[in-house]
DNA sequence: ATAGCCTTGACG
DNA sequence: CGTCAAGGCTAT
């Protein structure tokens, strides 16, 4: 039926494609320009969130509460600061401050950004076809305000400035701006236009077209590309003096990824070549992480491994991402925190993906053991994965049936992918887990706090039955990747 | 609101 | 002139 428009062999980006049809549907940012502090813009709310659990994915309360007076550090003082932009006629004063402090000690330098013969202009000549917009990473089509930026985020520099708008971050304020979300955080995209250097001033007050930057604006476009490279510099200074000094084998981020990468095609058991999508995703809540899956629900061709591995790394970037915002993560010791990124991130996925199934086959969709194994029968006969084995598909299905009938509240699924990856693993000892103990005895005290609280009485044994899960999770996880079966749970996602 | 394409105008 | 970087317009 649907078979004949859309499957036109769109040979434009297809991930793109993707991303304009099912993202923005909820805006993670909100416009508080007068009055009202309000809440998010709740526009196109799916059918995801119409859970009536709670809403927000982060702890549950009672546990800051708890872990604060056991650890004496307070480190959410920062996580609720810095939600708003400031006054678009402040950052015009500081920049204002700035010229003027430059004009002292430098009184009459300041026309050579257009006569710059040296390093600048060779530089920006040696990478003219290659620019890239230095805020979400898109094609850039010249410099605008100072930084070399796509149209989109240009525009995106000038209204904000011409409106004199103010952003409001949901999350913490590190929200990942690329190409494909670079419209889910205005405060974080906004945020990080400055960060990179863009000028406020080089927007125009008359808006008088054509003509040039003015002098005083050259000068800053100058002094802000000193100050990020120069930051650039101590940076990578300081990160490799590091390393040597304490011997660690800490990754980059690009090698970490390159590992999970490795492992993934693996346990993919897929040999086409790897393209590293230059995609982070950024998470806080469920809905963020469906968003990744849902595409794949509009499929009506089988799944291709490319784009179970493409979404694959979208849930690892935004397992890093949420890892990374997680109260305890400063805690622990370096080696632990890369030992978790990097051995965990099959348990994380696999819970998201089941839970993503069981909202689908929650209510009268049949899912039965028999269907499930057509089903990956089916795709074997079309693809090239490698033999289902029943073994894996079993021990799937009981995983699966049980988190169906648990019916698990948005608070659990995030407390038990924490407990999933905080695990002590008496076996390992390649690095000290011993934080993990205590750690993980917290978010057990805190789930059992929940269920009494939530669930007073009626399933006295929910508990237990979640931790239970947790263990099968965690043994499929590693079967899965184990045995090269880790697109299985992705195949039965229904379309 | 976003972003691709268009127009403008100073400068070399 | 052509180039560059401002603003404007407008389909989505």
């Amino acid at each position: 039926m649907s078979a004949s428009r859309s499957s036109s062999p769109v040979s434009s980006n297809n991930e793109d494609d993707l991303f304009k049809k099912f993202k923005l549907k909820h805006h993670r940012t909100t416009q508080s320009v007068q009055e009202n502090d309000d809440q998010v813009d709740t526009a196109g709310s799916d059918e995801w969130t119409s859970q009536s659990t709670t809403p927000e994915l982060d702890v549950d309360p009672h546990f800051e509460d708890y872990y604060h007076i056991n650890t004496s550090k307070s480190m959410h003082q920062k996580r609720q600061q810095h939600l708003l932009t400031p006054d678009i006629d402040e950052l015009q004063k500081r920049e204002d401050e700035i010229v003027r402090s430059l004009n002292q000690f430098q009184p009459q330098d300041v026309q050579d950004y257009y006569s710059m013969d040296n390093s600048m202009k060779s530089a920006r000549d040696q990478r003219r076809p290659y620019m890239q917009c230095g805020v979400c990473h898109d094609r850039a089509t010249g410099i605008h305000y100072g930084l070399a930026t796509c149209e989109g985020c240009k525009g995106f520099f000038k209204r904000t400035v011409q409106n004199k708008k103010k952003y409001r971050c949901i999350g913490n304020g590190s929200c990942i701006i690329d190409k494909s979300q670079r419209n889910r955080c205005q405060y974080c995209r906004f945020t990080k236009c400055l960060a990179k250097g863009m000028v406020i001033a080089a927007v125009r007050f008359d808006r008088t077209p054509g003509g040039r930057t003015p002098a005083n604006v050259a000068q800053l476009y100058k002094y802000n590309k000193e100050i990020t490279q120069s930051e650039n510099h101590s940076e990578q200074s300081n990160l490799s003096l590091k390393t040597i000094e304490l011997q660690e084998v800490i990754m980059s981020d690009a090698e970490l990824k390159a590992n999970i990468e490795s492992k993934l095609n693996l346990s993919l058991s897929i040999n086409s070549n790897i393209s590293v999508a230059d995609h982070f995703a950024q998470l806080s809540t469920i809905d963020t992480l469906f968003d990744h899956l849902k595409p794949l629900l509009h499929y009506h061709v089988p799944l291709t491994d490319d784009l179970i591995k493409k979404t694959s790394h979208l849930l690892i970037d935004s397992f890093m991402t949420w890892y990374r915002s997680l109260s305890f993560y400063s805690l622990l010791d370096k080696n632990l925190n890369q030992y978790i990124l990097n051995t965990y991130w099959p348990r994380y996925i696999l819970l998201i993906v089941c839970y993503f199934l069981t909202t689908k086959y929650n209510n009268g969709n049949f899912f039965s053991y028999n269907t499930c194994l057509q089903r990956l029968m089916d795709y074997k006969q079309i693809s090239y994965l490698s033999p289902i084995s029943h073994g894996i598909v079993e021990e799937f299905f009981k995983v699966l049936t049980q988190l169906i009938s648990l019916q698990l509240t948005q608070t659990e699924v995030t407390l038990l992918s924490i407990l999933l990856i905080i695990q002590y693993d008496q076996t390992n000892q390649v690095v000290d887990q011993r934080d993990l103990l205590q750690l993980e005895q917290i978010y057990r005290q805190n789930l059992h706090q929940y269920e009494n609280g939530t669930f007073p009485g009626v399933q006295p044994h929910r508990y237990n039955d979640i931790l239970h899960v947790r263990g099968q999770l965690a043994r499929l996880a590693d079967l899965l990747i184990e045995k090269h079966h880790f697109y299985t749970p992705f195949l039965l996602i229904p379309n």
